[in-house]
DNA sequence: AAATTTATGTTATAATATTACATAAGTCAA
DNA sequence: TTGACTTATGTAATATTATAACATAAATTT
């Protein structure tokens, strides 16, 4: 469950366009929807995303869901987080709170020993509706 | 965060025979997969195992791993735990345990209350190596 | 039996992701 | 600073996962 800390990293062009458009976007954005925003910046095919994608997932710089197959900008500076993050998706305006305390790696850890794995990766989605949604929300 | 707890109900045939397979599979199945399992049943397009898979998860009797694309039989005679459900997945020898006990279902209405979210759906997936393949493995 | 809902069949296509291979740029050691 | 090596890039093709749209049939309700 380690993940690389970092302080000071020299992105690439395309892994700081790419975490740019992440930024800016401040939602959950799929691969395609980057690829299409970088068009006017020279990005031809989906594998200049996904090659940025990767890198910057590994340094901690943006998360994966898994649930939306889509990706965002980490919120903290840089996710010195051990990985344990939890992440809380609202459906309808898509917001999403990236969460990441004690009590996530606490749960993370118990259940890692219950179940008697090695673990190496995590992954925890909770989707419905955020406080100012679920205040407007019909049906 | 409600779940429609069934005792007994009917599937249909198609239902029935994705079911089935999935049982036998015992591991996590793509939906082509198991197109391809049910051919011989006279299965011809991908919407007949989608359809039926959104049934039986609706039911509790199969769930989606969201983090590989994939579908496993519920490992409870049917899932009568509130949604509140993690996955603990060995990525060499594909294992899946389904826990689903008050630390989930804990942590999970703790987070919803700490990030004021009306939550209706999670997913905690943990990938790692199970006691067997850690004590085995090598790299 | 008519009306309604639920399930099915089938074709086409959308959305997401990777393989494979060629080239270029950066890094490090001699 | 050249050569060896690693890391990043470009590009085309293709694989994988999932859904839309439309027609038909079966089950359920009234």
């Amino acid at each position: 469950m380690k993940k690389n800390v970092v302080t000071k990293v020299k992105l690439t062009k395309n892994q700081s366009l790419v975490l740019d458009s992440l930024i800016k976007a401040g939602q959950p954005s799929g691969a395609y929807a980057l690829l299409d925003t970088l068009r006017p910046h020279g990005f031809k095919a989906p594998l200049q995303i996904y090659r940025a994608l990767e890198q910057l997932i590994d340094l901690g710089l943006a998360h994966r869901l898994e649930s939306l197959n889509a990706f965002i900008a980490c919120s903290h500076v840089s996710c010195e987080s051990s990985g344990a993050t939890a992440f809380v998706i609202c459906d309808k305006c898509e917001t999403v709170q990236e969460i990441c305390d004690e009590s996530i790696s606490n749960f993370l850890s118990s259940l890692a020993r219950k179940t008697k794995i090695k673990a190496s990766k995590s992954s925890i989605e909770l989707h419905g509706l955020c406080n100012g949604c679920s205040a407007v929300s019909h049906s």
